[in-house]
RNA sequence: CGGACUGUAGUAUAACGGUAGUAUACAUCCUUGGGGUGGAUGCGACCCGGGUUCAACUCCCGGCAGUCCGACCA
């Protein structure tokens, strides 16, 4: 990609209203845009990390079994009834019936979570004990009518969201896929460069049971939780009790943070109330045992920005980066020289299938090496009047200090590694 | 949803009851050429509705929108 036909532009300077980090890098940087209160379009770099995100996550819920499948998100109002869910505060309604007449058939609320219509496919498709398990699962935009968006896109009222969810002939089989997907869960993460901690938290009107959910710590987070420093132990605020901190002589910490994912037990609220029954061995009639388990990608896009940035601007890990080599010419006063060896080194890459975003914009040094400090593209490489006179290329990386000059050899190794 | 504050060029900001200023971005030109080079010219704005007033971007009321604090948060 040329830097000069990128749709985006970088800016020097945001309002001081916004205030989180990774909203202030993020929209400086020419990866979103603020449309309203929680509402971003994602620009063609910022979907980019998005897309690489979805990849990861993609991969790992593959690996376990899960299929993905696409809802709508224009939900009839009757399904939300049926599970007691069309009076809530989050839900965003369609404003006015389509036909004066049918009031009633044309209301929809707005998809702020699945559960209800993958409950009511289910009931076509599963209905013995043969059907199951299964586990299906989407990436899809959310929305919720949260009273306060805050923090960039941390909280929004539109949203991305991976939702998963399994289908089980009994709470034991449940169990073992819930220590599966937390499994992936913490592979994703780790792929993700972000240290997710396991914690325990309360399981909220779904179930009496304690649930789990991924925490990042941060001090934008809107969670605080208390961790051992020795072993795995965490829990949220909401539930934390001191006692539970056994056989372990650690240090317990609090801190806040930010969720990036949690699983749930369903249980059989949603088979009750949609009828999803299946039979067992025995011939009897028994309610199907449900899980559900999300990952926000877009709220984890905004937490990488939060976690990984410094002064200047973003620093990327390698697998979600936008491109992988930020190329600069430095041109000058022998521009053409340049622009030209610019130019063969940015064909060459490509075609060693790299991704390169090229700075071929006529401007100033300290702009274009302020720029890419701002997006925060891991490898910076820079070809000027000087590196050239020694036939050779500077290489830098984002999350370090010092420069090197390399021959192009040398610099095609460092990059495939 | 409660409280506080704020709405001015694409962006960020200033002043003023009477001609709306600056920076940046953008266009043209000159200059410079490894950390936002310097200069010239140009383009470009008072959230919406009502009220007070000779006159409202400015004061008052209402709406809408935003930011922050709190409550809420599968």
């Amino acid at each position: 990609m040329k830097q000069s036909q990128l749709f985006s532009k970088s800016s020097k300077k945001l309002s001081e209203a916004e205030a989180s980090k990774n909203a202030q890098f993020l929209i400086r940087g020419g990866f979103i845009d603020k449309s309203s209160a929680g509402v971003y379009t994602l620009l063609p770099m910022g979907l980019r990390v998005l897309e690489k995100i979805n990849a990861i996550i993609r991969e790992e819920i593959n690996a376990i079994g899960g299929q993905e499948l696409l809802m709508p998100t224009l939900i009839q109002k009757k399904y939300w009834e049926k599970a007691g869910r069309w009076d809530v505060d989050v839900i965003f309604k369609t404003s006015s019936s389509i036909t004066k007449e049918d009031k009633q058939d044309f209301e929809y609320g707005l998809g702020w979570t699945h559960e209800e219509v993958i409950t009511a496919i289910a009931t076509r498709f599963i209905n013995s004990y043969k059907d199951l398990p299964k586990s299906v699962y989407q990436i899809q935009t959310k929305f919720r009518a949260e009273a306060r968006p805050q923090g960039g896109l941390l909280r929004g009222r539109e949203f991305s969201m991976k939702d998963l969810y399994s289908f089980h002939e009994s709470k034991k089989d449940l169990n073992e896929y819930y220590e599966k997907v937390i499994d992936a869960y913490h592979k994703i993460f780790k792929r993700l460069s972000l240290k997710a901690l396991l914690t325990e938290t309360g399981g909220g009107a779904f179930t009496t049971e304690r649930t789990h959910e991924f925490q990042v710590l941060n001090p934008a987070g809107e969670d605080t939780v208390f961790y051992c420093s020795k072993c795995n132990f965490c829990q949220n605020q909401e539930i934390y009790d001191p006692k539970e901190h056994k056989n372990c002589n650690g240090q317990i910490e609090s801190a806040r943070a930010i969720e990036v994912g949690n699983v749930f037990r369903l249980g059989t609220k949603f088979s009750e109330a949609y009828s999803l029954n299946f039979l067992n061995k025995q011939g009897e009639r028994k309610p199907v045992i449900m899980g559900s388990y999300g990952i926000g990608p877009t709220r984890v896009l905004g937490t990488i920005a939060e976690v990984f940035n410094d002064e200047y601007g973003l620093i990327w890990p390698d697998a979600v980066a936008p491109f992988n080599v930020h190329l600069i010419g430095l041109t000058g006063k022998n521009s053409e020289k340049i622009e030209k060896a610019a130019e063969s080194l940015y064909e060459k890459l490509i075609s060693l299938g790299i991704e390169v975003l090229y700075d071929n914009r006529d401007l100033s040094a300290g702009e274009k090496l302020n720029d890419a400090d701002l997006i925060g593209i891991p490898n910076r490489v820079v070809i000027s009047e000087k590196t050239l006179s020694k036939n050779k290329l500077e290489i830098k990386k984002r999350n370090e200090k010092g420069s090197k000059l390399v021959d192009e050899k040398e610099l095609l190794a460092m990059l495939k590694k």
